[in-house]
DNA sequence: AACCTTTCCTTGAAACTTCAAGCAAGCCTG
DNA sequence: CAGGCTTGCTTGAAGTTTCAAGGAAAGGTT
């Protein structure tokens, strides 16, 4: 960062704060539908998606926390209320005397069921019913290629200068 | 939402998986280089690149809230702390006695001027030094178009169905 | 086995956001 | 100008996230 900043151009600036504007409108926008719907913020119902779609309906915490890309600490205290809510489960891991699943409850099954088809509408109406089908697919290119970029793995999560 | 839900074809899950791991891990990113390199996270720094170039350097708290899309209540909280930090002054309006001026300080400025460019290079690194200027034109009209959708003028912020 | 390191997860406190409530000034309508 | 409605902003409490610290089990290494 010691050499002389290349500032973005017109044509990134404009960009970049579409992006900023559109990101957080959307965030808001799916976290007030669930928080009024389901009584849970957007990360805590990506959560029980991706454990539904887990095999047995379980996942280590450690695993979760990566595909949903947050950080342990948070999914512990995250877990701890759904747990609360009677969604979630904690099981100790039987490989792994260190380990916890995290089990995705009946209730919690069927809050999503129940819940799935509102949200899968705000998405479509907020995204896909807005753009041509060019345009998922151009989005869809970029954000694989941002996000690989931004892996923990991807960047200087392990000091890569000190190999 | 009566009617049988529309899901998503097997693109558009894809889409929206990598859109969803790409933002937040961006906004973590962000979130973290701030902090660690301008003792604030990427919201705060965001009003106080508007407020920078925003004319006297000030603006009425409601139109920061809106061109930084977030509600007047999260800004009170955070230009409380900004002034509390010497970077933000609040300023009453001559105009109309209810209202109030955010003013960005000299402090608030020079840390603005110190921290920027590390701040352009880290969204340059992540975003822009990694898509063809194709995909940065294609991804900024995706996102006005999103944008403009989640207006809370533009959905259902003033019940049109009930005019 | 003793030791050190790493991995897995949790905890409490501090920071931040949301939500509902509220005050005060401007604005209307009669 | 009185009454009520709206606008502009703040406040406190509850909920969520981050950060730093730490305990316990696993995996080397000697």
């Amino acid at each position: 960062m010691t050499t002389a900043p290349r500032w973005l151009s017109e044509e990134e600036q404009r960009t970049w704060r579409a992006y900023l504007q559109a990101t957080t409108l959307l965030e808001d926008h799916l976290d007030r539908q669930l928080q009024r719907d389901a009584g849970m913020p957007h990360v805590y119902y990506g959560l029980l998606v991706q454990l539904s779609q887990a095999p047995e309906r379980r996942l280590r915490m450690t695993e979760l926390a990566e595909t949903a890309k947050i950080t342990r600490s948070r999914l512990s205290h995250a877990v701890s209320r759904l747990e609360r809510n009677g969604w979630v489960r904690r099981e100790e891991c039987p490989s792994d005397r260190r380990g916890q699943n995290a089990v995705l409850t009946d209730e919690g099954y069927a809050v999503l069921k129940q819940t799935a088809p509102g949200h899968v509408a705000t998405v479509r109406q907020a995204m896909f019913d807005r753009l041509t089908p060019e345009q998922v697919s151009q989005l869809g290119e970029i954000m694989r290629v941002m996000a690989e970029g931004l892996q923990p793995t991807g960047a200087d999560a392990d000091l890569p200068w000190l190999r």
